[in-house]
DNA sequence: AATGGTATTTTGCCTGA
DNA sequence: TCAGGCGAAATACCATT
């Protein structure tokens, strides 16, 4: 139960060095804890103090697996990946504008005017109607709302991927395609668990927040994709960091969100209002001054909210336990 | 200064026309 | 599409510690 502060350099450095060094600093810089990759998040975090240092990790590592150097070379990094975020995933063609052939010899003037056509025609193919010029757009959004916020790649594909099958199912004619691709990316992020609120949505996006929470649940219901209200527990880590919370607070925070949930406290209120309670109730549990103020800053739920759930919280927690519950409370105790 | 309580307003969701 | 009902949350204000 000793909180990891002294770890000791040199066997570190004796140990794990060929694959630490290359990756840079390893040490909070808040309270010198050890950093851990969350990979499926895309965010570095503190194991000891959970303070999120970097939120959008890079992969810089070879696509497939390598077993030796040579191998290890061959396999890096090859080419252009395919992507979602491009309209045509980025495997369509474009034909050079030299009007040389594939040895580098000039063409007839026959050939030339053959091959203007071929251009003209490719690129009308390529950004083709109204849906492709549409998709172009929209991934442009989803790639500059993400990157805004700090949404892993692979959330974003995710987006993408939900945007297209909105396309296909002929959901868009009357709606807006900022208002779909806001859509598409909250749900992406609530698919895969990220920590984003309506309100950081709402800050990155072109739309207000009626017309992206009304696209948001068109698609949801049209394309079925059957997502339940977010977990609070999504962000509990994000608020904790808000706030300078320690591991252990947020733990603290994370068993009561848990317990209530078997209460059934949470159905029907506000996943980030009890978020931001089980924050404040666990800084009281564990003796860490947070004012209601400060959470309720951090957090954007009122002080009168936070003081609803977390009462409702700490209730389920020791009610569940059965302990104490002997207040003034009987048939006729009133006045 | 922080918390707890309460009356009032705002807001979003649902339902039924 | 709209009005109206409803619960949750915000807002404003005051009391208690």
């Amino acid at each position: 139960m000793t909180t990891l502060t002294t770890y000791d350099a040199d066997e570190r450095d004796s140990t794990v060095q060929e694959e630490e060094t290359e990756r840079g600093e390893h040490a909070c810089p808040d309270c010198g804890g050890n950093l851990t990759q969350d990979g499926t998040r895309g965010e570095t975090v503190c194991a000891d103090c959970g303070l999120v240092v970097d939120e959008d990790a890079i992969d810089h590592g070879p696509e497939w697996r390598a077993f030796d150097s040579a191998e290890r070379d061959q396999k890096s990094r090859v080419g252009a990946p395919t992507t979602k975020l491009m309209h045509d995933e980025g495997l369509s063609t474009n034909i050079g504008w030299q009007n040389k052939d594939a040895n580098g010899n000039s063409l007839s003037s026959r050939q030339r005017e053959k091959m203007q056509r071929l251009r003209t025609w490719n690129e009308r193919f390529r950004t083709r109607d109204h849906s492709e010029r549409n998709l172009k757009q929209a991934l442009g959004e989803i790639d500059r709302m993400g990157s805004a916020l700090g949404v892993p790649e692979s959330a974003r594909e995710t987006a993408g991927v939900v945007y297209r099958r909105a396309l296909d199912e002929g959901l868009l004619p009357g709606r807006s395609i900022e208002g779909i691709a806001t859509a598409s990316l909250y749900a992406a992020i609530r698919q895969t668990n990220l920590p984003q609120t309506i309100d950081d949505m709402v800050v990155v996006s072109r739309v207000d927040e009626q017309e992206f929470t009304r696209a948001y649940r068109y698609i949801n219901r049209e394309l079925a994709l059957e997502i339940g209200p977010p977990d609070p527990a999504n962000y509990l880590t994000k608020f904790a960091s808000k706030v300078d919370a320690s591991d252990e607070l947020a733990m603290q925070a994370r068993d009561l969100i848990e317990t209530g949930k078997d209460e059934n406290v949470h159905s029907g209120k506000s996943p980030v209002g009890l978020a931001a309670a089980a924050i404040y109730a666990a800084g009281l549990l564990v003796d860490e001054e947070l004012t209601q103020e400060t959470v309720s800053e951090a957090t954007d739920v009122s002080t009168v909210t936070i003081r609803d759930r977390y009462r409702e919280l700490l209730e389920a927690s020791t009610g569940g336990d059965a302990v104490e519950t002997n207040a003034p409370s009987g048939p006729g105790a009133s006045a």
